[in-house]
DNA sequence: CGCGAAATGTAGCCTCGGCTATAAATTTGG
DNA sequence: CCAAATTTATAGCCGAGGCTACATTTCGCG
């Protein structure tokens, strides 16, 4: 083979990063929800959101207090962190971001909710300035 | 809890599906690059571009046989069924669009092919086509 | 030709994220 | 206040997709 590209290889990589970080992102951005809701996210509450069986659910969650996103104690609800509370809130905006830039190209509003959920987590800091930005020279 | 928005439930099971199918979409792509340029593919070439090892990429070779979308013979290259050439056909238009349209509302060409590669796996067929007709009208 | 280098295959390890089945704790209501 | 229902925990299975180490085959070249 000849030379191999360097932005290609990077590419894969940032993607596959970016798949290993959406559950992480999913699971803070739902537990917020939940403690919005109801003050506090049970596991079963999470895993009916999420459309998973419950042990799924609880293992995450175990990953995420290894990480020092959340926090709980047997047979009670989980709750953030302050860094886990940060991440929510990150993720919540560009959730939010992803859709109206959607919405905004044409995509239907259904249509565009169910994409953004797998869309977001590709979606880097400098896309979403640009995405942010679109927005704003649109609705202006 | 009360009732569990069964469109958010969609979105989250959407998403994962994509995830399992983004490997054997790069994979097939790939393939399909390296056929045109060097009338086949080999797997050290294949893990090279992706960025993975070799016997990783030999894995995903073995399910890409296993789903009829290539065929090899030991310490041969491998080649796409006619199946395979359709899905790196439809996954090479849409990877396209995905970066046109992310140019086309402002984010750095560099960027743009950087988050495609994530990002693509992920646009439904109707998002696809909104994509294009934004992309027409705007070029028009 | 034949030998060393390169490519490919294979074995086996790991983590992650699904699942089911079963056990234990908690909550609820009669 | 106790029994049943609900919730949570735990054990253990699976496949995917990474990896390293090592074996084997093929290729290139003197
Ligand atoms: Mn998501
Ligand atoms: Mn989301
Ligand atoms: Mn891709
Ligand atoms: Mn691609």
């Amino acid at each position: 083979m000849t030379e191999t590209d360097p932005t290609q290889i990077k590419g894969f990589d940032r993607a596959r990063q970016a798949a290993s970080r959406a559950l992480t992102e999913d699971y803070v951005e739902m537990i917020s929800d939940l403690a919005a809701e109801f003050g506090e996210a049970r596991i079963t509450d999470l895993a009916a959101r999420l459309g998973v069986a419950h042990p799924t659910a609880t293992k995450a969650v175990a990953r995420l207090k290894r990480e020092g996103l959340a926090i709980s104690r047997p047979y009670r609800g989980v709750f953030l962190t302050e860094k886990g509370e940060a991440l929510a809130e990150t993720v919540r905006a560009r959730h939010r971001v992803v859709v109206a830039l959607l919405c905004a190209v044409g995509v239907p509003k259904e249509v565009a909710e169910l994409d953004a959920e797998g869309i977001e987590h590709h979606v880097s800091s400098r896309t979403l300035a640009a995405f942010e930005a679109y927005l704003t020279r649109k609705t202006d």
